[in-house]
DNA sequence: TTGAAAGCGTTACCAT
DNA sequence: ATGGTAACGCTTTCAA
């Protein structure tokens, strides 16, 4: 591998010094070099296809333009993979990289792998996790710009800004949308009931209910899980051996793979989806949500965007907003953050909220007539 | 932020040069310092809590102990997930950090993504694809050490190594599964048929009919893709409207997703699993495949075990085998390849086949008599 | 307008 | 045995 060439073979090749191809490279050559020099080094660094040295640049500048990202199950889940996704997209798009660390739900590994990119000298943090939690922010983090993406600080004076998704919204509109259909027998099937996300949804359940002066049906809603075979057996003990007048005539999940078991119990019960029943999921997973059979009518979390805005935020923090510094590849200022997300009514808040996305498929239908 | 002790900062402390310094912490120091000055600085090191600055050691050494990731689809997925988990796991064992850039599907991104890990001076790369595929190698890939984790060069002359899993095998071993069982009416609904993955997986199918003399069905064989749609619509295929006699006992699937939907289209049916039909997975996706009702008999795919052994091999490469340089955490022995990881037979091979593993659960059972 | 020099934190070499 | 110094590649300040 020849070595790459430095500053000094481009100054050599245009006759100059090195400080004049570090001046006119950065943009501070007029009024301090000759514009002939000047066109002597521009073209020089392109024949040598010259860029700089990143090492050498954040040995200089104490800045790395590298964000670490932690994660408690990164690279292993279709869920905060799409978060960090989103962030990759935008920091990419501003001349940063990114180093993701997972620590496997293994909290004991947060405090190392944020020393460990603390020590590389990053220059930012994002904290993201699987599924919506509080989290005990490893001491580290508060040393940079951090900012915490689908978990919250969970000290008794949060000191990190956070993105996380809008549940309780998500939770009503998703009812709302069965409301709209004519349903009023609506069955929940709610996550774990020690989770954070699943009270959220389930208390925008009822506020749906409220708006409609319906009461809720308590013994229709039980914690089933997140999985499968939850669904499938909370499926089962609404709908096996209940005459049609008696048993619900749409069930609500805590999300898509809990919905899979609600169309086995369906299927081995010779009920049709949506005819006899709609079923509604939530998180919209690819390949499960957009081809099951019927597809699922499904409340989309917006993970990208959560990941996107995250990062937008925290380079806001480090080198001020939409200061995409040139760096080569397609930008323009800084990705937007997208229409409807908001930041929470606290005064000086640290809370944003990204709504989730309603997503119409076969799975619902209008409520048969009684 | 209260900037880092440096090892000036050890030196006068110590009341030595950074030279010293530099040589007692590198092992360096007998035979060269003197015993007294050696404890001085040892313990100056701790009480400043002094650790070199990595940037710094980089920029020094040309190496920076980052191992760039590119992938087709890292941070989304279940599935090259885990392989990353598993490269990410070693290097860290071993005082390398890893830093993974995804591409989307996105080929004519794979070239910048090179270039930029390239640029940072990683000291080594090793390209992930979510599925089995042959690569067309970023050029760049050629210009450091380079290791391919389930995709393989198809450059005419191929130039790196790669890990794969062992498909043929994989398909022969689900099919002998079910052989075993007493099966002899097995369905093999295939993935997609342009995919590098799924025709392995069919010759497995035909090694195993064929050593028990055994002629395969080849009305019973479709590629329908690898999702729930595709499953569920090829099982109502095979099974829709044809009398028990006449249908197949068991159905091997392309993968889990494609079990869910012959499980929905035997629930429909009427048909009892496994009692009236065996339904064999491949993957074993988690969340997926362990809480099925019934649970499924699948094919792991060794996603970590090829992860780990890309990265040993990488790092074997960059740095001799097993030289875990004392970096601080936990070690021993470069993290071992695990059982059964063999290399194919060529002279000097490039490729390592990763067995996949059997996962007997509840989906397949006894054929029944006829 | 230009170039020389210092400094970022290390390590390796070479005088002392 | 010890410590000074150059080098890694860059930016910035200061002097010419």
């Amino acid at each position: 591998m020849q070595r790459k060439a430095t500053a000094l073979d481009v100054a050599k090749r245009a006759g100059v010094s090195r400080s004049a191809v570090s001046l006119v490279l950065n943009g501070r050559g007029d009024g301090n070099v000759a514009k002939e020099s000047q066109d002597r080094i521009r073209r020089a660094a392109v024949e040598l296809s010259y860029s700089p040295n990143p090492i050498a640049l954040s040995l200089r500048n104490q800045r790395t333009r590298m964000i670490g990202i932690v994660s408690d199950h990164v690279v292993v889940s279709a869920f905060d993979g799409n978060i960090i996704g989103g962030a990759d997209d935008v920091a990419r798009s501003r001349g940063f990289v990114t180093v993701a660390m997972d620590t496997e739900f293994d909290a004991a590994r947060d405090e190392s792998a944020v020393e460990t990119l603390l020590d590389r000298q990053v220059d930012g943090l994002i904290y993201v996790t699987e599924g919506l939690k509080p989290l005990d922010v490893p001491p580290g983090m508060l040393r940079v710009p951090s900012v915490l993406a689908n978990c919250y600080d969970n000290a008794p004076v949060p000191a990190l800004p956070h993105m996380i998704p809008d549940e309780v919204r998500g939770g009503r509109e998703a009812t709302n949308h069965l409301l709209e259909l004519g349903h009023r027998d609506i069955a929940l099937l709610a996550g774990a009931a020690g989770s954070a996300a699943a009270p959220l949804r389930v208390a925008g359940y009822r506020e749906a209910f409220a708006e409609a002066r319906l009461d809720v049906r308590e013994d229709w809603m039980s914690w089933v899980g997140w999985d499968i075979d939850g669904g499938f057996h909370g499926a089962m003990k609404l709908l096996d051996g209940v005459s049609p007048a008696e048993r619900p005539t749409a069930i609500m999940c805590a999300n898509d793979r809990a919905a899979i078991g609600v169309a086995l119990a369906a299927a081995r019960l010779g009920l049709s989806v949506p005819g006899d029943l709609s079923i509604m999921g939530y998180d919209d997973e690819s390949h499960v949500a957009d081809t099951m059979v019927p597809t699922l009518t499904t409340m989309a979390l917006p993970l990208r965007e959560m990941g996107a805005a995250a990062m937008t935020a925290l380079l806001a923090q480090i080198e001020g907003p939409g200061k995409s510094e040139g760096h080569g590849k397609s930008e323009g200022p800084g990705i937007p953050v997208g229409p409807g997300i908001s930041e929470n009514g606290r005064a000086a808040s640290l809370e944003t909220l990204a709504p989730c996305r309603l997503v119409i498929r076969e799975s619902t239908g209008p409520a048969a007539h009684r």
